[in-house]
RNA sequence: GCGAGAGUGGCGGAAUCGGCAGACGCGCACGUUUGAGGGGCGUGUGGUAAUCCCGUACGGGUUCAAGUCCCGUCUCUCGCACCA
């Protein structure tokens, strides 16, 4: 009798989506639980195999968790704002609605034939204007509270897409839609002030169970740092400027300074420098060069001497030159830095090349050779000479820059504000006016959802323009405020604003009044557990935990931190041991691997392929094992014999399993779960046969992985029901895990000599003498003297002799 | 360059409070089911002729005992990348 996967994983996914037994229940007594997976794009290529071991992690954790009484919340959505369904659009005419809508019924349709237990009734797709009105909502409210300003500055600009870029999502000076070269230009953008929770982001880690290296991401990505803000004059004007450095215990080795190239000083005393177009000509150069090239020539460092423009050193009074030089930013610090080239690398690396002063103030390195940045004693420093202590000498300079008025202490973050707005179509409308009179007014919370315009040509404008700014009746307005002509802002919010707070919605999916209730949210906050991609924690992660706790602070949301626990899965590699990609053309579509060997065989492959945490490359034939361990469950109806308790030859099996399965799971060690799943397959073939109580509880413990064959044999065997609803998770006892007697190996000097089967309970002395006396170790033991005599409860005795 | 993690059979990977290395699966080999190919079942499978011996990237060390701990080296992956 062959498994007819084909209908009967039909039958059972329609069975329980009848009978709603995935279905989160608002008002429950029982204990809640939370699982959520990151909210796929729904793009045109549908989803692959990577998408199934993302969330094949948390179904298995919360199919267990409803078989140990939870109730659980399991939702999906669709992220469904973003560039590439635009991008298709235009290409094809097609609207970005009408191919949102298709995609996400084709990402539909493959979810369910993997028999995913999610919650179909809270589905949420951000370009909803039911959604969306609270996306809006939550922009308004961070306008009103300042957190989201326009501001006119450099900003990353993508030729390509035509559209300006985060600083997250143009790392390494390319496009991350599009790798091409980013541009820098001059333009007015939104802001979000995320930089004011800098601190709050870092604090709440402290308060979550995020894996090790996620935490260190986030806290490398904030990248907090503590130093001084020092004040430094000018010779030939009137004028001072400041500079932030970590190491204000150095002030005594400064020999030069240097500016950013586009430090605006500069232009303010062009008449001063004599060299000005010199100055010019590098400035040209240093636009001209991409950030690829900037950083491929890290170690060679190029600039301009100031002519004419000189600074003084507070604490000695020193003359020293200012040079500009590329390798010292406008975006970070003051863009301005003293330099120290005795003890920074990059100064030291500029003061050869340059020919400038090296001035030794930490004893401890060889100063001609490199730059030394270790501890030691203060030298030349003045009044810190002899302190070797590195925070006393830093403590002892901030209180006197404090007291001389010309700098303090001060903390810097590497993280930057986030650039919050596109020219693009596809995107939440940002909901301001712009009032001749008024200035910036937000459109008034009952006009949201302030809709995005259903057009034909959705095409972006040159320079950068948003398509919306060519529709005049969208543009063209009355001022919420004082009623005349206005016009609205036509940027569209960034991808990355729908999933910054989707998780809140799930609870409360169709509420109109506000965004989720208070007393659900009391109830389903916090996520208990999140998983997603390593490749979002840098990013989506720091956004919806900056968007959390803003709506925190204003009393919105109960609970301080969205996310209690966050792991990632690892990749799923292409058969070629490669990232899958269209172009390799080695991309796994779960379609065919449902078609041709059974959603349970799917689910149970992408956990059992390895490390759930680590990548790993698909393999056809791994995936037929996986098949003949479902074929094998299922003819375990042929062996199967009647029993209300465990049999005394497969009793401890079954404890042992119970215990593995149990604790792997909650682990994220579903390969070792299922590996022990078909040991004890392996024992119950060699055993003969299997008893109802067997079987059952068999079942169980494999409906996590694999529901359907479970569910058909469940029901078949009259079981109950449905396992899904009746079903309880087994339990083990722990003395029920071990076995009467125990085979031990005996050593020799480290090696293995023998093995003995020995009652569990054996004493330590009573173990050696039976060591000692197997022929074989007692043969080898003649003629030599016992040095020591070691027994390892369970495991070994070893007997070191000479 | 900095930070984090990892290197184990032909392959994916088990085992790290030090205690039988290679669980489980794939692949392969042989056998079997007297009938056909992506079938089932059984046996075997780190190297080696071997029950000895050798084996967890490489070189040292600690220990009765090291994949696991310590020191050094190499390689790979990921993240950040002139952050002052």
């Amino acid at each position: 009798m062959n498994y007819d996967f084909k209908n009967i994983e039909k039958k059972w996914q329609d069975k329980w989506e009848k009978a709603g037994v995935f279905h989160a229940q608002d008002d429950s007594d029982k204990k809640k639980f939370y699982a959520l997976v990151e909210f796929p794009y729904p793009s045109g290529a549908g989803m692959h195999v990577g998408h199934i071991k993302a969330y094949s992690g948390l179904e298995v954790v919360s199919r267990k968790r409803r078989l140990e009484g939870y109730n659980v919340l399991f939702p999906i959505g669709f992220d469904a704002y973003g560039l590439p369904t635009e991008n298709y659009a235009i290409k094809t005419g097609i609207h970005p609605r009408k191919v949102t809508d298709m995609n996400i019924e084709k990402f539909t349709s493959q979810l369910k034939r993997v028999g995913f237990s999610f919650d179909w009734t809270r589905v949420i797709d951000t370009t909803e204007e039911g959604y969306y009105k609270w996306t809006q909502w939550i922009f308004l409210k961070m306008f009103e509270n300042g957190l989201a300003f326009r501001d006119k500055t450099l900003v990353n600009y993508c030729p390509s897409c035509k559209v300006v870029l985060s600083n997250e999502d143009s790392q390494g000076g390319k496009c991350d839609i599009c790798h091409s070269d980013i541009v820098q230009k001059s333009k007015d953008v939104w802001y979000l002030r995320i930089t004011e929770y800098a601190d709050k982001l870092l604090e709440g880690l402290n308060e979550v169970d995020y894996l090790p290296n996620v935490k260190l991401q986030q806290e490398n990505w904030i990248g907090k740092s503590r130093g001084a803000f020092v004040t430094f004059s000018v010779n030939e004007a009137d004028e001072s400027f400041k500079i932030y450095t970590t190491r204000p215990d150095t002030l005594f080795g400064v020999t030069f300074m240097v500016m950013a190239p586009e430090h605006p000083i500069i232009d303010k005393y062009a008449d001063i420098i004599g060299n000005m177009d010199e100055v010019e000509k590098y400035r040209a150069e240093c636009a001209k060069k991409t950030e690829f090239e900037r950083t491929q020539l890290v170690k060679d460092k190029t600039g301009v001497k100031l002519q004419g423009f000189t600074a003084k050193n507070p604490v000695n009074g020193k003359d020293i030159p200012i040079y500009i030089s590329d390798y010292v930013m406008m975006g970070y610090g003051t863009g301005a830095i003293m330099a120290v080239p005795a003890h920074d690398q990059r100064d030291y690396d500029f003061a050869k090349k340059f020919g400038i002063d090296i001035i030794e103030v930490i004893k401890g390195g060889d100063i001609s050779k490199e730059a030394y940045t270790g501890d030691g004693e203060m030298v030349n420093s003045g009044f810190l000479n002899g302190s070797t202590n590195k925070k006393d000498s830093i403590a002892k300079m901030i209180e006197f820059l404090q007291e001389k008025g010309i700098g303090e202490g001060g903390v810097q973050y590497k993280m930057k504000d986030w650039a919050f707005n596109r020219q693009r179509y596809w995107g939440e409308p940002i909901p301001i006016v712009h009032c001749p009179n008024c200035g910036m007014v937000a459109v008034p919370y009952e006009e949201l959802p302030l809709k995005l315009p259903q057009v034909e040509n959705f095409e972006p404008g040159q320079d950068g323009e948003s398509p919306l700014a060519k529709i005049d009746s969208f543009v063209n307005c009355k001022c919420p405020k004082c009623g005349g002509d206005a016009k609205r802002e036509t940027d569209t919010m960034p991808q990355w604003a729908g999933s910054s707070w989707y998780f809140l919605r799930y609870i409360d999916p169709h509420n109109d009044q506000a965004l989720a209730s208070p007393e659900k949210l009391a109830y389903w906050g916090p996520v208990d557990w999140y998983n997603g991609g390593m490749e979002h924690v840098t990013r989506h992660l720091i956004y919806s935990r900056f968007w959390h706790r803003f709506l925190y602070d204003i009393g919105v949301v109960p609970f301080k931190e969205p996310y209690l626990k966050r792991t990632a899965q690892g990749l799923i590699l292409g058969p070629d041991g490669v990232k899958m990609s269209k172009s390799r053309g080695n991309v796994i579509d779960p379609n065919e691997v449902v078609d041709v060997y059974g959603a349970d065989v799917l689910r149970t492959y992408v956990l059992f392929m390895g490390d759930y945490e680590q990548a790993a490359p698909w393999s056809e034939s791994s995936v037929k094992g996986c098949k003949r361990f479902i074929d094998r469950i299922w003819n375990l109806q042929e062996i199967l014999t009647d029993g209300d308790e465990y049999s005394k030859e497969l009793s401890s099996s079954m404890h042992k399993t119970i215990k593995k399965v149990t604790e792997d799971i909650e682990n994220m060690k579903f390969n070792t779960a299922i590996a022990s799943l078909m040991t004890l397959l392996n024992a119950i073939y060699e055993n003969g046969r299997i008893n109802r109580a067997e079987l059952k509880t068999l079942l169980l413990l494999v409906s996590p992985f694999a529901p359907h064959v479970a569910e058909e044999m469940w029901s078949t065997l009259g079981f109950g029901k449905m396992l899904a609803s009746d079903g309880q998770w087994p339990t083990f006892d722990e003395a029920k895990c071990v076995d009467d007697s125990v085979e031990i190996v005996v050593q020799i000097n480290g090696k293995i000599r023998a093995k003995l089967v020995v009652p569990v309970e054996i004493s330590n002395d009573d173990a050696i003498a039976l060591a000692k006396s197997d022929e074989k170790i007692a043969e080898e033991l003649s003629g030599k003297n016992i040095i020591k005599e070691i027994y390892v409860k369970g495991k070994l005795v070893n007997i070191v002799a000479k």
